[in-house]
DNA sequence: ACTTGGCACTCGAACGGGCGGAGTGCCAGC
DNA sequence: GCTGGCACTCCGCCCGTTCGAGTGCCAAGT
């Protein structure tokens, strides 16, 4: 038995598979690729694949399916990621250029993805722990009362309310100003802490206790979970499935709804360079079993801010969907770098 | 014929189909309610009914389910706002209580409504329109860049950058902040622009286009569509119905991905007081037909500073689903208005 | 050693008839 | 105006049949 072609039918039934969502045959599959041979012989290999866990029948005398394993081979080795067209990349580029700020560009990203691939998309904002301080500014709203704002140069802004123990004098505040900004601005934000360990020594010990009180606000939010802030769009993709999928969608739709299961999904994707897939019963989440997530990281060339992908069921069309993930991250990556 | 009866064998009906989800006939009305009447009486009642457009039958000789029309005579005539049990209130506010900022504060009204009514749950910001201007930060970026903050008395905070025409001493950017702060702190965001409108005039021709430039952007987020932001969750409550479900469900959510939809769909319920129901046919989205939604206004005691509400199926709980609204955004009102 | 056509077999999907039951409408009697 | 009785309708369900797609295996051909 010649292995290639049994890789050749592997490949023949993912595609057919995939854009006919039903079990394929073996007379199915010589129709309709030229493989030169018959469908007895198609039917000893699919025998073969059988075997070796790459297909598998819904029920006797039923065409194949590939099985998780299956679509791993397909992906890691019988495919290749499948650029965009032109027109395509164009949409991309002025849906995206157009964006105000921060969150917009998360939010049109979002729709982008669903919208390009029709699967659901998950998209990460810049992630807080990689960036670095603006600037910080401090707001007096009452007497004893502080907002204090963290500005990040991914555009992110954090807000923080404190009511201090004592009155905080405008004095006061200009020079805790002063002296956060010039200690921390451009450090990251993972290793502004220590920069700011000692700075309520430096006050009087009238001025320290509404000191502290701002400085471990401002440290709040620097550490803030806020960082895994994820956004999610286009479940209505979820319902264009097949009949059988009031069961399937249920499950699904409530993994979506939790942050850290999202967040837990993109996984360890973190080099902007390569598209991750995670199939089926790969991926860490229960219930997601017959589901696949395409991700991948994005940020500036050196190193990924944050990861956006979609979900989609197994029988997805893996090449467009990695390359549609690949190109918008690019982009995004782009505009999250210099903005 | 007694016309009190027939009004209560339109609650039964009503409240049986909610809780079985099946056309309900007459002989199972008189086992469940002490109707004291036999089925034979209750079926010339329902015919009644049903010539008056009340319910109706799915097909002949099943039973009858109420109409959209019926449904509005149960919300508006028979039946009552159910209060929440202590424990329910309790666990609303403990759960709000401990919200960070306002991005918190509606993600969790989110999911509590969307856990207490186990349904859809959509929540608008506290809209920007009616609040007022509590303090603009001006902070240089680098010579010609300057970033624009806008916080809100509702907590909220806008952001724009700005690439001035010019470069713009801090001595100009100084002046600027005072005069800002000085003429549109705690005014309305609407009323604001009109205080701005000569603003540039007072500077030098030197100054002048990049004092416009930050000027118009600080106009741009006034009138910022994010006013209009709107969370939604709890979408999995979707896939909890019937079986046919998947034709409906696809419709429903392409709708709830839509702001401008939710939107809509929240309504006119400007007074925090009542709580508005449309059902069916009468909102404003086709497409919906077959759900409701359940809104109310919240903010402070003298006006509405936002919406929330649940969506579901037109054969939901109206009294229980009413209920939970109505008190959580009391709650979320309060909150709101303090913070 | 592969490939191929032939063949018997399996099993699900689709069709159709026959039942049973829930529910109705109507009517005559109270 | 209420009630029990009765005939009727129609949906949902069960069940048997048929049909076709697809398989596995085998013997023969290259």
């Amino acid at each position: 038995m010649v292995e290639e072609r049994k890789l050749d039918v592997l490949r023949a039934i993912v595609q057919d598979y995939v854009s006919t969502q039903e079990p394929v045959g073996s007379k199915a599959l010589v129709d309709r690729h030229n493989l030169g041979v018959s469908p007895a012989t198609i039917r000893n290999d699919m025998a073969a694949l059988e075997d070796e866990g790459y297909i598998t029948q819904p029920h006797t005398s039923a065409g194949r399916i590939p099985t998780d394993k299956g679509y791993r081979l397909f992906v890691d080795r019988l495919s290749s990621v499948k650029p965009l067209t032109t027109p395509e990349r164009r949409a991309i580029q002025s849906f995206l250029g157009n964006a105000a700020d921060l969150d917009d560009v998360v939010r049109r990203t979002v729709r982008l993805l669903a919208q390009l691939t029709r699967q659901v998309a998950v998209v990460q904002y810049p992630s807080l722990s990689r960036s670095t301080v603006r600037h910080v500014e401090l707001v007096a709203l009452a007497a004893s009362r502080v907002l204090v704002v963290l500005i990040t140069n991914t555009g992110r802004v954090e807000q923080r309310m404190v009511d201090a123990p004592t009155d905080v004098p405008e004095s006061l505040l200009g020079e805790l100003r002063a002296q956060l900004n010039s200690r921390i601005v451009g450090v990251r934000l993972v290793e502004a802490p220590e920069q700011l360990a000692d700075l309520p020594d430096r006050f009087t010990a009238e001025e320290r206790p509404a000191a502290t009180a701002i400085c471990s606000a401002l440290l709040e939010s620097l550490v803030e979970e806020h960082e895994e802030r994820v956004v999610m769009g286009g479940t209505a993709n979820l319902a264009r499935f097949s009949p059988d999928f009031p069961l399937t969608i249920q499950p699904v739709l409530e993994a979506l709804e939790e942050q850290m299961v999202l967040l837990r999904l993109l996984g360890e994707a973190t080099d902007p360079s390569v598209v991750t897939v995670s199939i089926g019963h790969e991926n860490p989440h229960e219930g997601l079993t017959g589901t696949s997530v395409v991700s991948i990281g994005y940020g500036n060339e050196s190193e990924a801010l944050a990861k956006l992908g979609v979900l989609g069921p197994t029988r997805m069309d893996y090449p467009g969907t990695m390359g549609a993930v690949r190109a918008v991250a690019r982009y995004v990556g782009k505009i999250v770098a210099e903005g």
